[in-house]
RNA sequence: GUGAGCGUAGCUCAGCUGGUAGAGCGCCAGAUUGUGGCUCUGGUGGUCGUGGGUUCGAUCCCCAUCGCUCACCCCA
């Protein structure tokens, strides 16, 4: 048998429903902060990837679906969505059409990775990123932006920890303090870690090994260690976030995997979730729009997992049911052709309708439209069909009357706006 | 990539240290002479993940492989 390439998932319903709702509240939440979407292609040149990403980073060295089209060009599917929107827009010289530009996507991303809770190899991300714009404000406006984001998707127990990472001013010298810090101890560190005293060793920072752990206790914290541009652009953010009444944890330890970021660096974390705690990560990336080819132009921007907002969500949320209005029931085949036409009427009106398409038995078809959960089952029997009315049985009082056609659309009209507010 | 646990009907699971499989729910139908839910009755449904091996005989033991789950790693 066929299945789902490992690591893939495929949605229908219940599940779908929640995807669907997820999905119109980010279109609702990002017009009121004035995003608009970008959607680009699924796959990129691998070295897009390679140059904006980082070389080094674990994203780029050994988890990218890349391969070979039959022209001999090396493609990647996207594992993230930054350096996608960055080129789209050196591209199409979007920053000589506005100074600010906001863009938001939900898109599928693609990792090899082992898969596990929160973790899948094609997983689904929504984002926001704000091109054009140097000063704390964007930074500001995008955490509140998904702080919000999150909070209207029933995300709870939140935390919001936050860092600033330097620029290319400062950061050198932090790292050569790093360096200089563990170098004479790096017997001490795990084996990975003294692997990163290489090539990376903010990242040791990041380390959740027990050894590194402590002894990072005592290193110089890049906090400490910043330019006065950074120092005044971290401090100017902080004061924001305080005065929107948005609460942090600053984390000097919080070092993002990417190697695009500079100054602010920030992820929020909800217990709700299993070892994969991440819901959102962000910060600057000043440099990767040069980087990448186009004129200098400062950038900033996160994104949320998809499957972690729906897995932290998940017991916060009633279950969505698909409720119908109308199921439509005819005592003999017969009545086929005419039931389908007032159905067809029906749903022209917005109602949502449905009737047997198996030719079954009217009691099984009471049966479906018991089980499918209509508000409403239209009985076409005998006598209705002589009389061109139609039996309106409300399933939950098990109330019926006979509603000539003529009316039917009213009466419905009147029975479930009521109820619902609908149409 | 590493580790642990697990793969038996559509779903949730049982199967007593080897004799080719069961329950509940679901689904279908009947009891109901045009009308669902409750109840009762009957029925449908599984090459026991896959491939080898041991054995007279394997869902059960052994090996391999694939998959799932969780964790490490990394990240959303």
């Amino acid at each position: 048998m066929f299945k789902s390439i490992r690591g893939t998932k495929d949605i229908f319903q219940p599940e779908i429903f929640r995807w669907q709702r997820l999905e119109s509240i980010v279109h609702k939440v990002m017009k009121n902060y004035n995003f608009t979407e970008i959607r680009t292609p699924i796959f990129e040149e691998t070295s897009l990837f390679a140059r904006g990403i980082g070389n080094e980073t674990d994203i780029v060295g050994k988890e990218m679906y890349t391969f070979k089209d039959k022209s001999d060009n090396s493609l990647t599917l996207k594992p993230e969505m930054t350096a996608a929107v960055v080129r789209a827009f050196i591209q199409h010289n979007l920053g000589e059409i506005r100074s600010v530009n906001k863009f938001y996507y939900i898109s599928p991303m693609f990792r090899q990775e082992r898969p596990q809770s929160g973790r899948l190899r094609q997983f689904h991300q929504v984002g926001a990123e704000i091109f054009g714009v140097k000063n704390y404000t964007a930074d500001g406006e995008l955490i509140i932006l998904a702080f919000d984001l999150l909070e209207q998707l029933n995300v709870k127990n939140l935390e919001l920890h936050l860092n600033s990472v330097g620029c290319q001013n400062c950061r050198p010298n932090f790292i050569k303090k790093l360096v200089e810090y563990f170098e004479p101890i790096k017997e001490k560190l795990s084996l990975e870690s003294q692997h990163r005293l290489n090539k990376n060793p903010l990242r040791i920072l990041d380390s959740k090994d027990e050894k590194d752990i402590e002894i990072k206790q005592n290193a110089p914290s890049i906090l400490d260690n910043l330019c006065d541009e950074c120092k005044s652009h971290y401090e100017g953010l902080k004061d924001f976030l305080l005065k929107n009444n948005i609460s942090f944890i600053e984390n000097p330890y919080l070092v993002r995997g990417l190697d695009y970021y500079t100054k602010t660096a920030f992820e929020f974390t909800s217990s709700d979730l299993g070892a994969q705690n991440a819901i959102c990560g962000g910060g600057r990336y000043d440099l990767l729009v040069e980087q990448l080819g186009g004129k200098p132009t400062p950038g900033v921007g996160w994104a949320c997992g998809i499957e972690r907002i729906l897995l932290a969500s998940e017991k916060y949320e009633d279950p969505l049911e698909n409720r119908l209005d109308v199921y439509f029931v005819i005592q003999r085949q017969d009545y086929k052709i005419k039931a389908f036409q007032i159905l067809r009427e029906l749903r022209k009106n917005n109602f949502t309708c449905e009737m047997d398409l198996l030719d079954r038995s009217l009691k099984a078809q009471m049966r479906e439209a018991n089980r499918l959960n209509a508000k409403f089952a239209l009985i076409l029997g005998d006598e209705e069909f002589q009389k061109n009315s139609v039996i309106v049985k409300e399933l939950v009082s098990g109330h019926q009357e006979e509603i000539l056609l003529d009316n039917l659309l009213d009466y419905l009209r009147e029975k479930i706006n009521f109820t619902n507010g609908k149409n």
